[in-house]
DNA sequence: CTGAAAGCGCTTACAG
DNA sequence: CTGAAAGCGCTTACAG
């Protein structure tokens, strides 16, 4: 294979000048980045990453830290939980066009190998940026090894504002807050809400949305149950709301698991949706596309943060130590809407 | 950040001897090894991986070289057809195990630019070794290169058995000739079949091992229907299928999104899957687990030989030139019996 | 606008 | 069992 030798050789200049050619540096004469290019061209010659990366500041390398036992449960469970698909759609992009490379790296978080998991990470890697996901996102020990590196880092939906970073993230409360104005404007009043784990801050953000949009309306939430983000709390919280007498006449699951679960539940007191009641999720989940009817959801930007993340990464935007004015409520959330929610009493 | 010199230092030895123990190559008192392991782990020592790669043969990196347009689609759709993620999955934990990383490389097939793309990804990255899927895992371009750089290179899934590398496959007339069998096992005697895209071998395969089950039971079938792989032609293919007066009470659709289309069909005509009618796909794609009722289909095992595909490239055991023999036919698919299908003429 | 020298942090090939 | 020397293919810092 050629190395920077054979082309300068080829081109009769230095070495130098070939690495300023492949740089896009200024200060070569037309001419001679001309030659250069057209000996690299002859001799099929590419920069060697490892010699760069050694040489020079830049690995050219951004990572993806995500966390081991959750990525790899999506990957077996094939319910196309696509999140991570959607990050490397959003990452990989950019990447690819300033002649990056973007890789996934498991990260078992909170155990007791990580810390030199991650260490092994950025010292044999060097990445020039780092994403990260939840819960990986909020992690004190990796935050401290990406500072103690110098490593800048990106928090794609971070909970806790400490931690340093570019911080990205859906504003969740406006998003909840779209989705109960959506409902009241079908026609609902009676509007029950179904909370997610109470440990994930996404909960309270989402509840406080549609508290919001709700006192703005003036109305008073028909019930609240409190679930944990899965199908099953979900069923449960469609049974307990469904089976009274002065039953809503929609629901709103703060994620697509627990309105497919409510789905369920509705489907077996007989009611039928969107007849008898609305259900709308949260997340957009590849689910929600495959239930019937489909559910009406909300859709988090991740392609769109990732793609910003990676950019920023790229650009050398993200100062390693940014502490402040560094968080970023991405506003563009969408709402989704499909069949499972429609007017009150009405096919 | 601690670099092989210091280690050296604190131990007090060479830093040949360091590399040694970093690499538990043979040849150092035990003694020795501890000294040096603990001066690493006290200056917590990481070797980085591009002077590595730069000084040794090996850069500690298996990439998987995938269709761009494919799989930028794929992941647009979000129908979460996860063939990538499964790929993931089982090359990324040998790789983590044996300390490489593994990466995706979107490669445009077919087009200008591939050559040059492809040239740069082995000349930049030095892959230890290059895991194909399919449809770059049939392209010579791709093949020669990686043959010219003398990259071990797996094939997922190929249809030629020209153009080297490991090749890695399920037996598609197997599993085909397995799939009718289950349904003849049933009960079935009139059995439609609606094939692929023809100009992919597996369509081929796939209708072969039907027929051949079919001969085998001493059966004619009812019906053959040529579609594209496509949800739509499943669509027509079960129209055609079903409205005629001796129709089967069966149809095998050689893919899942013929076989949801065949599904839709049925609807269409107020027959009612599995009493009126069986259908049976091929993939377990996530849209055979969500359709109702759910899609009895055949399993691919594409974790498995991801896995295998990255192991044998870590372990060196894929030489670069091994054209013959090479050729290993995956027996292990998987029949997923799902709702789909039943006796005929039962609910 | 161009180049000579040094060095990045390792492994290789060899010597003892 | 251990180490001194050379070199992998680039970029950096500097000189002109």
């Amino acid at each position: 294979m050629a190395t920077i030798y054979d082309v300068a050789a080829q081109a009769g200049v230095s070495i130098k000048t070939v690495s300023r050619v492949m740089n896009a540096e200024p200060n070569v004469r037309a001419e001679t980045r001309e030659r250069v290019h057209a000996a690299a061209a002859s001799l099929n010659y590419h920069p060697n990453l490892s010699a760069r990366s050694l040489a020079g500041s830049k690995s050219y390398l951004i990572a993806a830290f995500v966390d081991a036992k959750l990525t790899i449960e999506h990957w077996r469970n094939e319910r196309g939980t696509d999140y991570l698909a959607r990050i490397q759609l959003g990452a990989t992009m950019p990447c690819r066009e300033a002649g990056y490379h973007f890789l996934v790296e498991l990260v078992d978080h909170n155990t007791a190998p990580m810390r030199q998991e991650v260490s092994n990470l950025l010292a044999a890697l060097k990445p020039d940026g780092v994403i990260l996901t939840p819960p990986i996102t909020d992690n004190d020990i990796v935050l401290e090894l990406l500072r103690g590196a110098g490593t800048p880092y990106v928090r794609l939906g971070p909970e806790q504002p400490d931690g340093g970073g570019l911080r990205l993230r859906m504003d969740d409360r406006a998003a909840a807050r779209g989705m109960t104005d959506h409902l009241v404007a079908l026609g609902h009043r009676r509007i029950g809400f179904i909370e997610g784990e109470q440990r994930y801050g996404s909960s309270h953000s989402r509840r406080d949305g549609f508290l919001e949009s709700m006192a703005a309306h003036g109305l008073k939430s028909a019930c609240m149950f409190v679930g944990d983000y899965t199908y099953q709390s979900g069923i449960e919280g469609g049974r307990e709301m469904l089976s009274g007498n002065a039953r809503p006449t929609a629901i709103f699951a703060s994620n697509d698991d627990m309105a497919l679960g409510c789905m369920a539940a509705a489907g077996e007191l007989g009611l039928e949706i969107p007849r008898d009641v609305s259900i709308a999720g949260f997340d957009d989940s590849t689910g929600s596309r495959f239930s019937r009817p489909q559910l009406t959801t909300l859709r988090q930007p991740i392609v769109e943060m990732a793609a910003l993340a990676a950019c920023a990464l790229i650009a050398g935007e993200v100062r390693p130590d940014c502490d402040e004015d560094a968080h970023f409520d991405f506003p563009s959330f969408t709402l989704v809407p499909r069949l499972s929610t429609a007017r009150p009493g009405k096919v």
